[in-house]
DNA sequence: TACATATGGTACGACTTTCGTAGTATATGA
DNA sequence: TCATATACTACGAAAGTCGTACCATATGTA
């Protein structure tokens, strides 16, 4: 079938396109980090915090998969920095809340300033139908990440 | 305007999960790496060396953005585990070679099973002509990383 | 050819990061 | 009230990173 030939050529561009995306996102967000004197484990954490809002280092060690001391190295870089601040749950005295210091994230999104040019010229080149299959796609395929990360981590 | 509005919501959703699934395949990485005894920097380097065939280090380190003093440690690495093989370039005997040992790709390959299943499936619920989109916007989405990325480097 | 200079890779050492363990503070349950 | 569990972090050992130096080889010049 000469159909399925297509489809199955389309499936490995798209994994190839994904590989190389992932492979790029990795290193922009590496050379980012180098710019603000980060390791791009921090950034990544960083994010964690923006999306996820106020959390524990205890939280936020179980999303990144490290180890809870790791975090607290983490934490000391990322405070140091400015870029997110420690404040103590009234709830439980124990536990430490951490939050992402808004002011500060200009200085970030400077950064990656290019990165959302180039991607809004991209949109601008579909109409709304399409607009929504990309974003289904990339939606459902985050979450299939997130299966087959649970899958293989051991907890 | 209704559809510009739309349009922008689209585009939000599609930056959002873009993020969300470079966190994920980080996170999916690191994981992978870990059940193999490597660290995910050389994942992806091995991913390079893999892509872009049979390279030097020096190659392996202005793609990868590292130290060439790291990537020796990180080929001591990978050939420890037997993921890579250096050889002497004929053609310059300062040079390196690392080319990647295909035969023991399947046991990397087995850890991204759990992915790649959940994948083709996402794949079977479109058509060929929305599969086509897909591809075309990861290719251009992958180029644009890469613009960005080289805008940051002081090369 | 002979020599100076440039380049590729790695060894070495200083510095940093990571993570297992232990310790302190607080919460929870008997 | 006391025992136990949990949250976080300090500390130290082990590993990773990277600037420098070094050796081998290549390239350019006389």
């Amino acid at each position: 079938m000469e159909a399925a030939r297509r489809r199955r050529r389309l499936a490995l561009a798209i994994g190839n396109s994904l590989r190389e995306l992932n492979s790029q996102l990795s290193l922009l967000n590496y050379r980012v980090g180098a710019q603000l004197e980060l390791r791009d484990v921090d950034l990544d954490c960083l994010d964690l915090i923006d999306r996820l809002g106020p959390l524990t280092p205890s939280e936020l060690a179980r999303m990144a998969g490290l180890h809870p001391a790791t975090i607290t190295g983490i934490l000391d870089r990322l405070e140091r920095g400015g870029w997110i601040a420690r404040e103590r749950d009234p709830a439980d005295r124990r536990a430490v809340l951490v939050r992402i210091v808004r002011e500060r994230l200009p200085d970030l999104l400077r950064l990656y300033a290019g990165m959302n040019r180039s991607m809004n010229e991209i949109y601008a080149g579909y109409d709304e139908s399409e607009l929504e299959v990309i974003a289904d796609f990339l939606s459902r395929s985050a979450k299939a990440g997130r299966s087959a990360t649970d899958e293989l981590s051991p907890s």
